[in-house]
DNA sequence: CGCGACCTTGAGATGGCTCAATACCAGTGG
DNA sequence: CCACTGGTATTGAGCCATCTCAAGGTCGCG
């Protein structure tokens, strides 16, 4: 596991897996459904994804779960709890991650990048409630692909997760997720080549669905 | 309205704006339902609540509402958004605020207490999404009851806020809310003396609903 | 070319929603 | 002191978006 990597570094600062780690901080690699960190795992590290994507996410005790965020290239996480993690975090695929102490990222490199950070997750979440409490599937799926479209800064989209994890990220079942898909394709604003690649046909459509 | 207020305040400055203010900050007070600061208005100031409730929230274009925190005694609030808040927010009941600049709240007394209340809502939010995502309406008002329990410091609760609010909160409808107060009500896990004011008879059972 | 994981589709069930009627309650004015 | 009024809350009845359960399809991989 990941953890006791970790813990070495811990105990053998730095340059464990990466001796030429250019800027701050090291680079460990997850693959596939691999746990970054656990709920309730003390949080020592903030990470940054290299490539890859990662989802965090909250569980009930009866298996119920909320995909928190996604996070692709460029994206910081692990800034959830304050001693404590409180999410879970999972790569999605095969990821890379460069990871820093916590109190270098929150307090030693000033406050702002911790400050800009914490704000935008902030945001996001605040739209990720009304999409939860308020928006219909449709509204849900078409936000969901308008998100990750402005990732990939293309209308063709590669999605790196699972119609499952898609699910636990809107607040639908797998079903309804399909389901939605299907009808978006068959009102021609998405194409699907594979269930994980989707051409948005229609953006503006789209943007309109989610008002 | 207080943006004249404000803004009066602005052209005037007091000792909101001198380096010499107490560094309390300026109290304003506001009625009920009386706007705070609206979405999409520049976010210049941070706002700590005296005395009163004060809800923030989010709306689409065909008025669906999604509530996205209650702010009492003690909450901070209005770091939401970057230089221009994402959020609206309105008095709930008449509400003694403490107002400071956003810029000091945020860099010049420390990146403690800012980063300290973003990690407290971050954290907040994560809950509200697997609530919002993936609770049903029970379990979603029984955490609600539980959360303003821990406010009062009692089990006898004195809500600020109608049923539309909670609906908001909930992602529920006002009748579904109402349905389940009473529902609650006939299982004996709650007493309702006036539609504001609850008594919680088995917190624990509650406790338990939320698994 | 068969296996396993994942996805799609169908049919029926249901939790929460909509619409509508009634109840409550504080404030106001007669 | 009571009637009236407007806003809010409760309750009922029927509906529908989404869920559940189940079957079949697709695809990558050994």
């Amino acid at each position: 596991m990941n953890a006791i990597a970790l813990n070495t570094f811990d105990a053998r600062p730095l340059a464990l897996e990466r001796p030429s780690a250019p800027e701050r901080g090291v680079r460990m690699h997850y693959g596939r459904d691999e746990e970054v960190f656990g709920e309730d795992e003390a949080s020592r590290y903030v990470y940054r994804v290299i490539s890859g994507a990662v989802r965090t996410y909250r569980v009930l005790s009866d298996g119920r779960r909320q995909i928190v965020e996604f996070h692709t290239e460029g994206d910081i996480f692990g800034l959830d709890g304050e001693d404590r993690h409180v999410l879970g975090a999972e790569a999605v695929q095969d990821t890379t991650l460069q990871v820093m102490r916590r109190e270098t990222f929150l307090h030693e490199q000033g406050s702002e990048p911790a400050i800009h950070a914490l704000l935008k997750k902030f945001q996001r979440a605040q739209a990720h409630m009304l999409l939860l409490g308020r928006q219909t599937a449709c509204e849900r799926v078409a936000a969901f692909l308008l998100d990750f479209r402005e990732r990939a800064g293309s209308d063709a989209i590669d999605l790196p997760m699972s119609r499952q994890d898609i699910a636990d990220y809107l607040g639908l079942t797998i079903e309804t997720v399909s389901r939605t898909f299907t009808q978006l394709q068959a009102a021609r604003q998405i194409g699907l080549t594979s269930c994980r690649h989707v051409i948005l046909r229609n953006p503006g459509a789209l943007a309109r669905i989610c008002e």
